[in-house]
DNA sequence: CTGTTAGCGCATTCAG
DNA sequence: CTGAATGCGCTAACAG
């Protein structure tokens, strides 16, 4: 026998199939006898509820919210801020009974899943732009977190207010400063960024970062010289010891090392001390994110705390709740030994 | 003006539904010119390819594979094997054209999504057993990882054989051997296995690792003393570095350390090397799986290599394939400075 | 409280 | 190559 479906379970229990559906979906709309009647009923027969695919055309939505990834899944998860963000994201929509659909930010199409999902929540500007272009005029609701899109409410932290705070915090008036920059450029590898033309500088958080920490320096009467501020592609150990490595080596050498990241600021204390310099005496690091690793490692890093779970936890309500708002979260900025 | 659909756009280009279904689905159905023309039409209306919702609901299948994680995503994403066998299961879903919508191991109800889904890949056996029970009776396709369900497809490693293999590879005739394992037995905390009831001894993996040990040192004539058998309740740093601390300070003293995970022998060794052990003279330690961090780490690490990602596209492939087979991939003991 | 009806958007016959 | 018809499984009106 196949599957029973609603038509097949009405016929065989003699009633219609507006009184299995209601039983189903609308308590109230029968009595408590003959719900409970129905229910058992359906149990044995082994039909568990009205087909959700079908459920879904009906009604037109899913209960199944498609979180669109800047990156592949493959960096993502590998990345503890995103991790983190994504734990958030699947606890609310757990809550709310929803499901996660993992989007890649280089997939080409979004219309091979639209038809699918309530929704869009979107964390970071996808890598391929073509897939911007689709949300901008998808008529699902899209939420964004970390950029924002016309018209969309999105989740945000005050990354040039936040990256100010952080700089004028260990910032000093003879200080020779180092940005260690993430995404900066559209290069490969870690290179000063020089006179490369700056990428999508609109959007990006980490040019709301480089004029956070520009406008700080300003305010101290500093200058930021080429060379010094270097372009990383991915957060992570291997391009961060690189710029590390050669902005440490640079005459005269940095006292202060700005960094976008907190996985960049953990490589560059590590290359830091691997060259003998002694960390906050003649150097003096700076992070951003705020991730648990940070404070298993010595020294541990000063850094701005902007807690991605609950940055998760929040793109998963407004997304639910309809609000159109663009809200901004708060951060905090933590002191450690680094400083 | 709504969203065009099939039966819109045909009315607005004079042609009957059938045609313009043929012309996204069935190219060979009609003469290219026609076809060329209806797919301009529509990309000027607006229209971008017939409902995805009502396809699925017609044809029965939807291009979404849900991945069922053991446990909640919480942990999945922070635990780098589980991390890179995703990695790899998007890998070879982003070829297929599919999409990944994830499952939390510890959700209750499998029909939330049954219907919106081709099938389970299912990794590990998910913490809740009720959902165990759903699979089996589940109508769609199924694929388990690192455990078996009758009458379904798997993909998994000998984890006997290996555990045997990386026992045998480092075991000497007088050694005191210890084991740090994982989910042995139903307790929240690192604790001694004792005489506690080991936890669903049939399909975990911990167990067959186990088996695959305690094979090992029979062969040599040895025997794991009571209190030298350690559970770990999760494979991180902090309960491994509770289990390693207590193991190495008993007498005598082991000289052998098997551990069930690379992040609890890698947690293991940080804490001999503290203690003042030294590593492999005093101490030779063993982990299991294979994780870059292991490679970064000195001593690297004699472990069982399993590519969790190949794992992942493997698993992704069978499901795609149709084949019903229980698959053995292949795996590769790495001998390291550890032993 | 219950049954009937008309779609949700589409794919597949089948006759032309 | 085309068009009409049927139903995938369900829900929301509405009438009783």
């Amino acid at each position: 026998m196949s599957k029973p479906t609603l038509k097949s379970v009405a016929k065989a229990l003699g009633v219609s199939t507006a009184t299995i559906s209601n039983a189903f979906n609308r308590p109230d709309q029968l009595s408590v006898a003959l719900r409970e009647k129905i229910l058992t009923a359906c149990a044995t027969l082994g039909y568990d509820g009205p087909n959700k695919a079908a459920q879904s055309l009906r009604k037109g939505s899913s209960g199944i919210v498609a979180v669109i990834l800047s990156d592949s899944l493959e960096y993502m998860v590998s990345d503890p801020v995103a991790s983190q963000f994504l734990q958030g994201v699947a606890r609310e929509l757990e809550r709310q009974q929803k499901h996660l659909l993992l989007f890649s930010g280089n997939s080409t199409n979004l219309d091979t899943i639209t038809d699918f999902v309530d929704g869009f929540i979107c964390y970071g500007a996808p890598r391929n732009l073509a897939l911007i272009e689709q949300l901008r005029h998808c008529k699902k609701r899209v939420l964004t977190v970390d950029f924002d899109l016309p018209g969309r409410p999105s989740v945000n932290i005050d990354n040039e207010q936040a990256a100010y705070d952080s700089a004028m915090a260990v910032l000093k008036p003879d200080d020779i400063v180092a940005v260690l920059g993430l995404r900066l450029i559209d290069a490969p590898d870690s290179q000063p960024v020089g006179s490369a033309p700056m990428w999508d500088n609109q959007s990006s958080v980490s040019h709301r970062r480089l004029d956070g920490y520009q406008r700080a320096m300003e305010a101290l009467g500093l200058t930021l010289g080429t060379d010094y501020l270097w372009h990383t592609p991915e957060s992570n150990q291997e391009y961060a010891a690189k710029a590390a490595k050669a902005v440490l080596n640079q005459v005269p050498q940095p006292s202060v090392l700005l960094c976008m990241s907190d996985l960049i600021a953990l490589s560059a204390m590590r290359v830091a001390l691997q060259l003998g310099i002694r960390i906050p005496e003649q150097l003096r690091v700076v992070g951003f994110d705020g991730i648990e690793e940070t404070l298993r490692y010595h020294p541990t890093l000063t850094s701005v705390w902007q807690f991605s779970d609950r940055k998760g936890e929040a793109a998963a309500r407004a997304f639910q709740s309809g609000v159109d708002s663009c809200q901004l979260l708060p951060y905090e900025l933590r002191l450690g030994e680094s400083s």
